[in-house]
DNA sequence: GTTGAGCGTT
């Protein structure tokens, strides 16, 4: 069935619909006024990469930066993702060239992007504690999502280096790798969320957070400080006294220290 | 220094 469905022009109108009513209102992240350099591509496969957007987008210009959102839980793609150009111009172009282009057997849908970005802590409160967050009473029953944040392969949250690293190399000249220090690899394990609302009373409330205290993988960085994590951490210490771990036997142990204790709380 | 849980996903 598929070969000459010409489609002239595919149903477009999707950028303005009721959505926002003056096109150019704002687009803030410029100041200059002109024409937004994001783009919303949409209808993108769940298997398509940054790195396949780069090509046929890049035709029109230079790309500065592609970033394809996914669910936090499950990490899961979600079909749509942003291509952000340096001139206006081009993403003019590319909107243009490319809504409803297919790639992958998909077609296309390239609109304007709002720029309105949410910021990590906005997302907590979509399901942590915004108007959504409520239906999840944690005394009630916990979402159906994993409480994983999502199995980060442990790269693409270095930004520019692991999770889409455009060839950005200056061709001023190679940089000597001892000119300019490395950044320390900070790998912070990005835990989401780790500010208590003031709500919470500041009573140990983890509870709000996606991820639990809990450490789901190595659980290497557990409580100690980052100033003595090379410290030998004697974990073992707490055996030396083995009479005390007794004190919760059945038996009391303690009847020789304590006479005035009966183990017979009577209610 | 910006933000990688970025809006419009089945």
């Amino acid at each position: 069935m598929r070969g000459r469905s010409y489609s002239p022009s595919p149903p477009r109108g999707y950028g303005r619909r009721g959505r926002s009513p003056s096109p150019r209102g704002r687009h803030s992240g410029h100041g200059r006024g002109d024409g937004p350099t994001s783009l919303l591509v949409r209808n993108l496969r769940h298997d398509c990469r940054p790195e396949d957007l780069r090509r046929p987008f890049g035709q029109f210009g230079t790309v500065k930066d592609i970033y394809l959102p996914r669910d936090y839980y499950t990490g899961q793609p979600r079909g749509f993702g942003f291509v952000q150009y340096m001139d206006p111009a081009d993403a003019a172009e590319a909107k243009y060239q490319m809504d409803g282009q297919i790639l992958h057997g998909r077609e296309l849908t390239v609109v304007f992007a709002e720029e309105n970005r949410k910021k990590p802590t906005e997302m907590r409160e979509r399901e942590g504690g915004g108007s959504r967050g409520r239906v999840y009473d944690r005394r009630r029953s916990p979402p159906r999502y994993s409480r994983s944040p999502a199995p980060r392969y442990g790269r693409s949250t270095s930004h520019s280096r692991d999770y889409y690293s455009p060839p950005k190399r200056r061709y001023s000249r190679s940089v000597s790798p001892r000119e300019k220090r490395y950044s320390r690899e900070r790998s912070f394990s990005h835990s989401p969320v780790r500010e208590r609302s003031p709500l919470d009373n500041g009573s140990r409330s983890r509870s709000r957070s996606p991820v639990r205290d809990r450490l789901p993988y190595g659980s290497r960085s557990r409580s100690q400080s980052p100033g003595r994590a090379h410290s030998p951490v004697r974990t073992r210490s707490r055996n030396r006294n083995p009479s005390r771990s007794r004190s919760r036997s059945p038996y009391p142990v303690d009847y020789s220290r304590e006479p005035g204790k009966d183990l017979t709380p009577s209610p």
